[in-house]
Formats: C-alpha cells, sequence, structure tokens
DNA sequence: ACAAAAGTGTTGAGAGTACACCCATGC
DNA sequence: GCATGGGTGTACTCTCAACACTTTTGT
C-alpha cells in the first residue's frame, strides 16, 4: 500500500499532455437476503479519504481482466462466491466522485444467495458488514448514489424477468420465493395472483420433495429450470 | 499523432508493477432518421488497425471531463449538433476489443433530428458518413457489437418511454411520429391504436397549425410538451 | 370529381386484480 | 383438536388488438 508513479504507453493519436489516463474500477453491489431483509454487503474503508466510513466492495481492472472478470474476482474477495447472477450496472465517472484524482468505475450488481456466503473465508482482511437497503448508513464516494441506483434496477428486473431465484438457495418454497420479492419490492404481493403468474411463466419445476421444517403443512419445493433463462424476459411478471 | 510516454501518479493502495491503467474512451453511436431509414454516423478510420474501416466516433475521456461531457463533446465534434438526447449505454471492456492495448470504452447514444445535423460544419476533416442500421458496413474493433446492443436499447426505449420525438424535427405530424416508430421497430403499426395510444399518453401538444405541403389533407402539426419528461415512463407504448 | 392523405369508434379477447376458504401436518 | 402455514378458483375490470369508412384539401 504505497503511493507510486509508473510509465505507460501511449496510443497513436494520444497527446499526453492533455489526455492523461483515468483509473479504472469494478464497484459491486452485493446483494442478499438475510432474515427477512435485503441486505448489501459493504467494505470498512482504512484510509482517506472516507476513511472508516463504509463503501462498495470494489476493485481495480487489470490490464489483462475483462470488466466481467474484475468484478468477479471483487466478489470471490469479499465473499468467497462464484458462479453467481452478475449484471453490469451503470458507469459512474464524474471527475470529483473520487477528491484524490480521476476514478471512473463500472457498477456491477450481484445476486447471491446467503448461505453461500456465509460457508467462505472472508479472505480479505478488510471489515465487511452487510447493511439492510433500507437503513444505509453514511456512504464513502457516490456509493449511495450506485447503491439507489442498483435497487432501482433490481426491481426492475424483478418486475420483467425472473431473477428472484438468485437469491435463494437451489431448492425453495413458493412462498419464500414470494417472500423474496415482496421484501424487495417492498410491498404485499397476492398469494393466489404470484402463484398463479410464476407458475405459469414456467421457470420452475417442483422437486417432488417436500419441505418439513416449522410448523403447519409442509410445502412443495420447487427449482429454477435450468432451460428456461430466456424465456421469461418479455412480459412483466408482476403488476 | 505521436506515440508517447508520461509520468502519472497512482493511488494509495495501487501496486503499480500489476495495475497499470487502461486508456478510456467514450464512442457514441449516432442516429437519425433519413429518408425513411435509421441510420448511424460512422467515421472512417486514417490509421491501423482497422485503417479505413468505419468505425463508431468517439473519444478519449479527458481527466476533467465528465463521461457525459466526453460524450457531448464526441457528439459535437462529428455533427456540431448540441442539446439532443444521449444516454450512457454499456462498457466494452474485452482487452482484447482492440489489438494494440487496452481500452475501455463507454458507450453512449444519441438521438439527432437529421436535418440539425446538415446545417452544422462538420469540424473535424475526418471522413463520415450515414449509413443504414439495416445493411452496416464491416466495422472496426468490437463496433458491430456495441451497433447492435444499440438497435435493441432504441427499440426497448421506444417501446416502454417516448423518445420518438428526439428523432423528429420539434414540430411534426403524427403520421410522421408514426412512421418514425415502424421505422425503428420494423414492423407496421395500426394507425388508430397509434394515436390513442400516443395522444393518451398525453405528451404532445397540438401547436394549431396545419402541415402544408405535399398532396393530400393538411395534418396537424404537434410538438412535444416540455413539461412531459418523466410522465411517460410507467407502461409499455407499444406491443 | 377524383386522388391523396388525415382523421375517427367499436367490439372481442386476454391479462390483471381482488377476494375467502379448505387442507395437511405437528403438537 | 387446534394452531400454523400451504394450497386453491372465480368474477370484474381494463388494456390490447383488429378492423373500414368519412373528411379535407389540391388539381
Amino acid at each position: 500500500m504505497t503511493e507510486g508513479k509508473v510509465i505507460v504507453n501511449l496510443p497513436e493519436g494520444y497527446d499526453s499532455s492533455k489526455y492523461e489516463r483515468p483509473s479504472v474500477t469494478v464497484d459491486v453491489v452485493i446483494f442478499s437476503l438475510v432474515e427477512d431483509d435485503l441486505q448489501v454487503l459493504l467494505v470498512k474503508r482504512k484510509s482517506a479519504p472516507f476513511a472508516a466510513m463504509w463503501a462498495i466492495p470494489g476493485a481495480f481492472v487489470r490490464l489483462h481482466e475483462s470488466l466481467e472478470e474484475a468484478a468477479t474476482r471483487a466478489l470471490a474477495e469479499e465473499t468467497g462466491v462464484e458462479d453467481v447472477y452478475t449484471e453490469q450496472l451503470y458507469t459512474f465517472g464524474d471527475p470529483e466522485r473520487d477528491p484524490r484524482m480521476r476514478v471512473i468505475t463500472i457498477a456491477y450488481f450481484a445476486l447471491v444467495p446467503h448461505e453461500a456466503v456465509r460457508h467462505a473465508p472472508g479472505r480479505e482482511t478488510a471489515e465487511t458488514g452487510w447493511f439492510s437497503m433500507f437503513g444505509l448508513p453514511l456512504l464513502a464516494f457516490d456509493h449511495r448514489e450506485i447503491l439507489d441506483y442498483a435497487l432501482r434496477r433490481l426491481r426492475y428486473k424483478l418486475e420483467y424477468t425472473a431473477v428472484g431465484f438468485q437469491l435463494l438457495p437451489d431448492v425453495f418454497t413458493l412462498t419464500e420465493l414470494q417472500k423474496a420479492y415482496e421484501i424487495i419490492l417492498g410491498e404485499k404481493l397476492d398469494k393466489r395472483n404470484f402463484r398463479r403468474k410464476i407458475l405459469s411463466a414456467n421457470i420452475l419445476e417442483e422437486t417432488g420433495e417436500k419441505h418439513k421444517e416449522g410448523e403447519g403443512r409442509p410445502a412443495m419445493l420447487y427449482r429454477y429450470r435450468e432451460d428456461a433463462v430466456a424465456e421469461v424476459k418479455t412480459r412483466r411478471l408482476f403488476p
């Protein structure tokens, strides 16, 4: 962790006096459902600016990795999780967003089932924590804006496509799925309408197994149909 | 146009041996309606790689300008046009997309009324040309992919929000507007349904004037209601 | 008067919404 | 047998889609 200088090659047609290169990072908004709440993983900054404030985990983009790889790497470093739903969100590049220097960040968001995270050893020493999206702490840089944008996008996606599963374990009950939707959208949904719509979308299959824990009648367990990824993109799933 | 080297400051926590900075550009997909066709403005490359091939106009992002400013600047340099609809599209960052070096590009798209362009002096000396989106030449880099993505997004936007006006002069007839939609979506629309929907969306106002050129009955001229920007975002405008 | 484009309503189908009771299990 | 959550059907409304003729102008 030291400041440094480096000599870089500049491209043809590039006037070095005017066109210094910005730094490029990826930031990954990591969503998960934790105890009936939509939460994000944040890391505590160690140094100025915004020292000791919470921030979205990120990484500098290395010269030979793609943006997706950088995002996946940042995600794995913080959570140990791989193979989860990741999507590019937006690129934030205001010259003043980092007071030290010009940093352009390509924001991604990821949906991770919470139990997948707990088993992973947090390889990074940095302090991390899960925070409710509905009670966020003060955030470094423009990270609040990024989170707000990510939530809008997640809600939007949820209505039009079927990404809700990505936040649940690979088998789940319809009630669990509905609860996930309700938490994220912030509103109650009608049970019968929810079930009709989600089942008629044909993206689930019954496992045949039943969920046995807790009181009451055991619920059928469902699984996301692997072959049903693109199908749902057409129409709105929820009002 | 020379190669150069420059010494740059690196941020705290940045290991210079591993993390050289990529170059960052913006590319702007400039759409316009030309003679019943959806066209894009392309520039002919002068130097290798892809010399003499067509490419999407772009610019390096300067250290003290925002991404939007860079996009607006690139747009103004090629078309002389300002104050047009511009929207960030996606960020393309494959390490191999430029064979010379790592270039990350933030793609934008812009909708410009065609007559606004013609009056402007092309300030750049580079050769430019308008090409039909439905008969594109071979393109440099990954620019074909960017254009395909831009068209999908434009169609999508057109269905859900009211951006069609941005491609027309500030007063226009409903038939002209419908034709614009048809060209972009690539399908015929029903005249009565189109008019009902577009009028009930409440984003147009009559000018009181009538269009007088050509044969047949003169058509009412409409104008986009300035105060109606956000309203339309809710529901799908077309099937 | 006729050619050309503008303008205008209705009907049927399907999707969305609201709503209340019986069922299976554990204790 | 009762408490707990799982599971199911129907009627109304509204939006969407299909469809053809009259009106206004210029020549």
